[in-house]
Order: structure tokens, then sequence, then C-alpha cells
DNA sequence: TTTACTGCAAAGGGTTTGCATGAGG
DNA sequence: CCTCATGCAAACCCTTTGCAGTAAA
């Protein structure tokens, strides 16, 4: 997504556009590693130093409600999702990184449908984490 | 699983049996609804009038550490699963009430063993939401 | 008897809010 | 111009912690 498209997207769900938001906006988007509010602060900063922490929760709320990115709470804080297709998450437990996990095969998708439908529950969007521990911590900690 | 066999249970895994813990695990694993901890404190009161949120959260520490339950992070809280099987839950945005899916069909373990294996990630739990609106909230905010 | 859990109160930390200033449409 | 976003600081709220007393094993 181009600046100038993310600028149009973002104009037509009325939100208005300031130096702030688009600095998060693109941080966001091109962020893979489901940062949290404080990791997205120290990004943006490189490019708008005197932005402040309320600004980014504000602009986080904002992508939120747009669509633009998914809040994932845990116990010590919110990450957030910027991939908009339905996948899982692998979550390591002991590095606290998050990656998306693989699924050409659409199994996330095919889940969503056999929950939509069953007892007039409407299903508007999902969370799938596997939580466990990735191949660099597996080769660290020899348990 | 009677009283006897979860204090047998506990006493396995190390875990020093205290009317409070006991109180806590049985309201625990007799409530469907995935209380938060506060709605946990006000039914252990009915039968320990005495007992403190610290107290609470503490066995509901070790009761998570014990595999008994599985605490579910969310923005305005943390709720707890005492569903000890793979599954999905249906999360109500608007009322906020958790209800398990069926998933007699085992999607989800099914989704689970196509993420294990895959990129050497070490698979220990998961967790599996669906947002939307329930029953009762979509017959009463007609949208 | 030894270990560690309970209760109380106070602190902790990520996130939200109130308000004056400043910028977008 | 009018509306709404930004920045700053203080407040919020759920949760954790420190400590003295007390109960489990």
């Amino acid at each position: 997504m181009t600046r100038q498209e993310l600028i149009q997207e973002m104009r037509r769900l009325g939100i208005r556009v300031t130096a702030q938001r688009l600095a998060v906006a693109e941080v966001m988007l091109s962020s893979y590693d489901h940062p949290a509010a404080p990791a997205v602060y120290e990004r943006v900063q490189a490019h708008l130093p005197h932005i402040t922490m309320s600004t980014v929760y504000n602009t986080i709320q904002v992508l939120a409600k747009g669509g633009f990115i998914q809040p994932l709470s845990f116990p010590d804080g919110t990450r957030y999702d910027a991939n908009p297709s339905p996948h899982a998450n692998l979550v390591c437990v002991q590095c606290r990184a998050i990656v998306d996990a693989m699924d050409d095969e659409g199994w996330v998708g095919r889940l969503r449908e056999q929950v939509t439908g069953k007892g007039g529950f409407q299903v508007m969007s999902q969370r799938v984490d596997f939580y466990g521990v990735c191949p660099k911590c597996a080769a660290k900690g020899v348990s």
C-alpha cells in the first residue's frame, strides 16, 4: 500500500490525516513483528521526534476502529497485527516473538466457516494464537 | 471432577491445598462463562466471605501454572477458561459473553496439527477466539 | 517444625483522559 | 472558521508485591 493509497483510504473512512497518524500507520503496516505501543512509539520517533505516547495510543485506536490493525491483548500489554487475512499467530512464550503462521491451505478460514452459522453467532473477526517455543529459543535453551 | 479428585490432583502437582484454593478451583471448574477475577471473587465469597482479591489472584496463578485454567487476556481484563480440550471461543463484542464453540469434528485440533511441525515451532497450547454478536444481542440491537 | 499461604495495604505499569493549544478540511 | 488532533500531565484500573501473622504437611 503506497502512501497515497493510505491517505485516500484514511480519508474514505473519515479519518483526519495528520503527519503523526501517517507515521504511525506506515510503521504499523510495515512491521511484521506485531509490535506493542512502546515499540511503535520508538520507531515513529525516528521520523517524528516530537510525537508523544498519547498520540500513538490515540492513533492506534483510530487505526483499529478503521480496520487497519487488530489488537492482540496479552498479560504484559497489547500487540498489534497488521495482517488483514485470516491467519494464525505463533507466539513464543520465552522471547515473546510473534510471527504469522503459514496457512496456505486456508485452515483458519475453514474453521471460521465451521463456526459461522452454528447457533446464530455472527462472526466478525477472529484471533488464532498458538503458544510455544520458537526455533531460536529451542536452540538456546536445551530443555 | 469430584472434590477428592481435585485435592489429589492438586497434591500431585505439589500445590498446597487450602480452603481458599479449593473454593476458587471449584468455582473455576464449575463456571462455563469464562469469568474474570472479580467475578470469581464474588462467587467464592458465597462460600468464604473472608477471602481477599490477593488470594484469588494468587490462586488463579497457581491454577494456571498447574494447567487447570487458561488465562484469556482482553483489553478490559483477563477471563479464565477451564475447558482443557482444544476448542474455539465465541466472544460477543457487545455483552462480553464468552461461550465455547461446538467443535465436534475437532477442527481446532486439526488446525493445530497443521501448524505443528512447520518451521520447527513447538506448540504447547492455543487460543482460538471468534468475535462477533451473540444471538441475544442480535435480537436486541436490530442492526 | 518448617515451609509457604493468607490478608491487608500500598505500589506497579500499560493505557486512558482532561484540557489548552494548534492544525486539518 | 469550525471541528478535531496533539501534547502534557495526571488519573485509572486491574493486577502484583511486601510484610506480619497463620495454617498446611
